[in-house]
DNA sequence: GCATGATAAATGAC
DNA sequence: GTCATTTATCATGC
């Protein structure tokens, strides 16, 4: 392989945290996660409850109703249908294992 | 409440069991013989999850928790990395 | 008491 | 949009 740079995994371990004292800028990239309260993640589910996709109109509701940026409503849609089809995957393993997993 | 129930019987982190020991052999083999690129293909998912006993999801978790914490521990006790290193020759051509 | 595996936010490739 | 991933957090094993 042809692979002039460096991969993901051998950049730099420090791309945000604490802060450089630096005077002036900047692009304080990414993060950081922080869990959803449980009613945030109930109004969430509720609503992925009666359909998996959601609209710009409900996302910008819901947002306001949730102190949450629209984008973050989107990704947690985005992943929470990741988790669905992952759930369901498990569910066919488990049938077809009939349910071999139980520890004894 | 139903979907409290619900979510910690899916939830799978309430029965988690570690690996046996010559799982982990393996993956770290693989992992330390990859050092310079730890992203295996699909296909070597597959075949890791083959040789482990478990499912691929599972092998996507280990390597994904692996190179957090080998990042984070770059200098401490990562001994373990030359003692694979060693054992296992890198394939580093250029 | 940390090590370890799995999950929950957040990003980026495509 | 999906989906592999990074990161922090969770829950457990020992």
């Amino acid at each position: 392989g042809g692979m002039g740079s460096l991969s993901r995994f051998e950049q730099d371990p420090n791309f945000y945290g604490d802060t450089a004292p630096q005077s002036g800028d900047q692009p304080r990239q990414r993060k950081k996660r922080k869990p959803y309260t449980r009613y945030q993640t109930m109004v969430l589910e509720s609503e992925f409850l009666g359909n998996s996709y959601i609209t710009r109109q409900k996302r910008w509701e819901i947002s306001c109703k949730l102190q949450l940026t629209e984008r973050q409503v989107k990704v947690w849609f985005q992943n929470r249908r990741m988790k669905k089809k992952k759930l369901v995957e498990r569910s066919k393993t488990m049938i077809k294992n009939d349910g071999m997993d139980e520890k004894r | 409440a139903v979907m409290i129930l619900r979510s910690r019987f899916l939830d799978a982190r309430r029965k988690r069991r570690n690996f046996s020991k010559q799982a982990t052999e393996v993956l770290n083999e693989y992992f330390y013989s990859h050092l310079s690129n730890p992203y295996p293909s699909e296909e070597a998912k597959e075949e890791l999850a083959r040789k482990c006993q478990i499912t691929v999801s599972q092998v996507s978790n280990w390597f994904g928790n692996k190179r957090i914490r080998f990042k984070k521990n770059i200098g401490k006790g990562q001994e373990e990395a030359n003692m694979y290193a060693s054992k296992y020759a890198v394939q580093a051509a250029s």
